[in-house]
DNA sequence: TCTGGGGTCCTAGGACCC
DNA sequence: TCTGGGGTCCTAGGACCC
């Protein structure tokens, strides 16, 4: 038996805990830069706001007080979900934190006969220590506990729904629409659909072959987990990252080569901030800079190019292979509105190829960078940069609208009125 | 005017090997 | 007329997740 455990509306949620005043309020919380919203309150929700809907769509409504917006506040919920988890812990130690919101929790070898109050246990329990509402759907697999997580949250009272049976199985995905299951997205839904394969139910008892061949073998793993099969297992420990990506929009495009080399320079090190704390090096890094997607009127340019490196997780070098690889993409009149940086070909550290031309004294930046890290830690993050970062970051984000830092700035406390 | 950021897995096809 | 058989590795593109 697994629990899907996620905490509901979790960035709108977690601004409430610090402003209980807005707690009947529509809330939405928007996405690096103000651009899109990616959290809403329920009230949100009910007015109509989408996922992902632009922020200067709902502009009136925030000006007129209809709507609270917030700027992203990772800090504050990046803190808040690490509680959260600790506490899911106290309930079974076998945890998978899938995303920053959500942690799949194995009851694998539990006397499952009270398993729905052990269920209403953790939700009080996450509430009264962190604040934050979580509904928790337990089910024979993965995807069975993501839907009962989904009817938790859209029809129990108490949060808490329980698939247990094959009837429960059979009543649970015939309520479930096809586009609400755990791993088909709009494109197999769109496709299912035109086959009159309208709910989880419907799926469930397509030929296998046909599964096969439109949607390979992830398909066929959804359908068996569907009736109860597992298929999808527990990953207790993280696998190290193939990839890492660091990127941004620039609040304003710019075509000034200046300015984006400094933005890609700091991507470049934030690139080799993540390497080395997952202990791994890079053999590639990859530029890529593009315009607007949005303007048609305006030319649209959008180009990347990537370096081989000798395997690396060292900033500066990683700063030297994104300015050469900058320069041959770049071109003049532009104006750029994203740029990011990829590292990838990654290796652990202690495995890297060693290159029979390689120049720099590896041992040296090693050194170096473990001096840097450990300011940064000890006397606030990115306290020590790299010259080519740019004194002040010019392409700092828009944040209009950001809380505090109220559990990680001592500067940010919360502040109580007596 | 204004539209986010960060990942994974699977498959087909091409290039290559003996 | 008829042109083998059995593999691996890499990449791009498409799908998915939060």
């Amino acid at each position: 038996m697994f629990a899907l455990v996620d905490g509901n509306n979790f960035y709108a949620s977690c601004e409430r805990v610090f402003n209980p005043a807005l707690r009947k309020q529509p809330i939405v919380v928007l996405s690096n830069n103000d651009g899109i919203v990616i959290a809403r309150s329920n009230e949100a929700k009910a007015l109509g706001i989408k996922m992902g809907q632009a922020a200067f769509e709902i502009q009136q409504l925030i000006n007129s007080k209809k709507v609270v917006a917030f700027s992203s506040n990772y800090a504050l919920y990046g803190d808040m979900s690490q509680r959260m988890m600790q506490i899911f812990k106290d309930f079974t130690p076998a945890m998978e934190i899938y995303s920053i919101d959500e942690a799949f929790l194995d009851f694998n070898g539990f006397d499952l006969t009270n398993i729905r109050s052990t269920g209403l246990k953790l939700r009080q329990k996450v509430y009264k220590y962190i604040g934050i509402p979580v509904s928790v759907g337990f089910g024979p697999t993965k995807t069975l506990a993501k839907i009962a997580n989904r009817i938790a949250k859209k029809y129990m009272k108490d949060g808490v729904a329980l698939i247990n049976s094959p009837q429960k199985i059979e009543k649970a995905l015939k309520m479930t629409a096809i586009e609400d299951v755990w791993g088909i997205g709009r494109q197999h839904s769109h496709f299912l659909k035109s086959h009159q394969v309208k709910t989880a139910w419907d799926f469930a008892q397509l030929p296998q072959e046909f599964i096969r061949k439109k949607m390979s073998v992830t398909g066929l793993r959804t359908q068996a987990e569907l009736l109860g099969t597992p298929c999808i297992t527990m990953t207790y420990t993280p696998p190290p990252k193939k990839a890492i990506r660091t990127a941004r929009s620039f609040s304003k495009a710019t075509s000034d080569y200046e300015y984006i080399a400094e933005a890609i320079a700091g991507f470049a090190a934030t690139c080799g901030d993540k390497l080395r704390q997952q202990k791994s090096a890079a053999n590639l890094l990859t530029v890529f800079v593009r315009t607007s997607k949005f303007n048609p009127k305006k030319p649209y340019y959008a180009n990347s190019f990537t370096v081989q490196i000798p395997a690396t997780s060292s900033s500066i070098i990683l700063i030297k292979a994104a300015k050469e690889a900058l320069k041959i993409i770049f071109k003049h009149h532009y104006n750029y509105k994203k740029a990011g940086v990829l590292v990838s070909g990654i290796v652990p550290e202690k495995n890297r190829q060693l290159n029979l031309f390689e120049s720099t004294d590896y041992e040296k930046h090693r050194q170096l960078m473990q001096t840097v890290d450990r300011l940064n830690q000890s006397h606030g993050y990115r306290l020590i940069k790299f010259a080519a970062e740019g004194r002040f970051r010019a392409w700092h984000l828009q944040q209009t609208y950001r809380s505090k830092r109220y559990t990680t700035h001592w500067d940010e406390l919360i502040q109580i009125k007596v």
